[in-house]
RNA sequence: GGAGGGGUUCCAGAGCGGUCAAAUGGGGCGGGCUGUAAACCCGUUGACUUCGGUCUUCGAAAGUUCGAAUCUUUCCCCCUCCA
């Protein structure tokens, strides 16, 4: 089987292929160029567009090249896969800001000096905003049937649960089974790689591709990631897991990694590092602990950088193995500064947390001190009144924590 | 177009004139046990509070009533069946 075949196999990355074996022969005869189109109705990409960043690093590391389509246009109609609703429509402007975001994100996971492999940014809006209808449905059109239509998934789960399902996004499959076409006809595309709930949507190009030109394309999905509890991978409860600084700190990105289920680990590690799969494949999970650390070193790293990674560590021993320790400038715990103003001499711990941001509600903030929640500097705090006074602080600093795993340093010097 | 059923707090889903900030389950949060895991047990889950209470919530608006998530009217949205 095709070296880029196999790791992707290995990895846990292969779920559908159109035809293996023939794609299997045409990776190993040559160079080849993949797409993945990413959806822009987000301001950012959260992890669970982390597998198919990783598909797309694997091709470079095999000498392939990666497009990567940012749907301008398609964004703009809404994919109806795995939707129970029509989605709300993003205005223009909204659209190319995002476009611009995911865009830096994606560059700091890929590779961008090797002009063999350095990947190639399309917006199928440049494409898709001139066609004219008539000629579309003659060119186009004709090669799709309503029949065949109504079968895929996306399609008929809308259908079958009456849920209206516009024309607008029944067209969706189309234009992204005509961006196939177009990036095989300008680029010589000839993988289309996706979720597995992309599989009809690829398909469809797959097929376009060989009534319209007679050529030879292929398409290749992975997995739905889930956790080991079943949640879908990305979001929680407190958020999702954003791959942009702007939206989830590097600290909070390691603590995601380092708090894994047990049974993802090496699940993740083959799927999220670069480690050896060999290697990983070896390794006996005798210290699962140091393995998350690991896990969490290796997928900030990739992201945010290794100091990050680095940083985010020391943050974490701090914040959980030096109990009773002072806090101090130097610490890598994340930091957060109070104004002289924001200080007064009633100041109670209540509103001190409320100040933090960690936490919006004093209601709830009450609760979690009935619940033995609150501690400052490890010490408990049982009584909500309590005035925040200066010998509280040192040097300035006095660490808050919320649980046993929100801890942040709070900055405040010339305390009354 | 005709006949019914429904919209309840994060989700599912009870309530059907006062005892309802609203059962129960899930999820979340916190505590315990541990390993920053899982499982399990316990607590908690609208906001504000001088801890006495106060204020805002049951699709939207108006009304009946001492009192409405619960009754009436209009409107909006969803579903089922018939044409």
């Amino acid at each position: 089987m095709n070296k880029f075949l196999k790791e992707f196999k290995d990895r846990g990355f292969f779920y559908q292929c159109t035809s293996e074996d023939e794609l299997s022969k045409q990776l190993d005869e040559e160079k080849i160029k993949g797409y993945i189109g990413f959806d822009c109705t987000a301001e950012s990409l959260h992890v669970g567009s982390l597998l198919q960043i990783m598909c797309l690093r694997l091709l470079q590391k095999n000498g392939h090249q990666p497009i990567v389509l940012l749907g301008g246009g398609t964004t703009r109609i809404g994919d109806p896969s795995g939707k129970d609703k029509t989605r709300k429509i993003l205005s223009e402007a909204e659209i190319e800001k995002n476009i611009k975001n995911i865009k830096n994100i994606l560059k700091k996971f890929l590779d961008n000096d090797d002009p063999n492999t350095k990947p190639i940014f399309v917006n199928n809006y440049t494409w898709l905003k001139d066609l004219n209808y008539i000629s579309f449905l003659r060119e186009i059109g004709k090669h799709f049937t309503i029949n065949r239509m109504l079968t895929f998934d996306s399609v008929k789960l809308r259908l079958d649960r009456e849920q209206s399902l516009s024309y607008m996004e029944f067209n969706y499959m189309i234009l992204q089974a005509y961006d196939f076409l177009e990036l095989n006809k300008k680029k010589n595309c000839v993988l289309q790689i996706g979720g597995s709930d992309q599989w009809g949507n690829i398909v469809n190009g797959v097929e376009l591709i060989k009534r319209y030109s007679n050529n030879r394309t292929f398409g290749l999905t992975t997995p739905l990631i889930t956790l080991a509890t079943g949640a879908k991978m990305g979001k929680t409860e407190s958020g999702a897991i954003w791959l942009d600084e702007k939206y989830l700190s590097a600290y909070d990105y390691w603590q995601f990694w380092r708090n894994v289920d047990d049974r993802d680990v090496i699940k993740f590690l083959k799927m999220f590092t670069d480690l050896n799969i060999e290697e990983i494949n070896k390794i006996k999970s005798d210290d699962i602990n140091q393995l998350k650390i690991k896990l969490a070193n290796e997928t900030t790293t990739m992201l945010h950088g290794k100091k990050a990674a680095q940083n985010s560590e020391k943050a974490a021993k701090e914040a959980f193995y030096n109990k009773n320790s002072l806090i101090y400038s130097n610490s890598a715990i994340p930091t957060i500064k109070l104004s002289k103003k924001d200080v007064h001499n009633e100041l109670n711990v209540v509103e001190l947390i409320i100040l933090s941001k960690l936490e919006k509600s004093k209601s709830e903030i009450r609760r979690l001190i009935k619940g033995k929640a609150i501690k400052l500097d490890d010490q408990l705090i049982t009584d909500e009144k309590l005035i925040i006074f200066n010998e509280l602080f040192h040097n300035g600093y006095l660490k808050l924590s919320i649980g046993k795993k929100r801890h942040i340093k709070i900055q405040c010097y010339n305390f009354k």
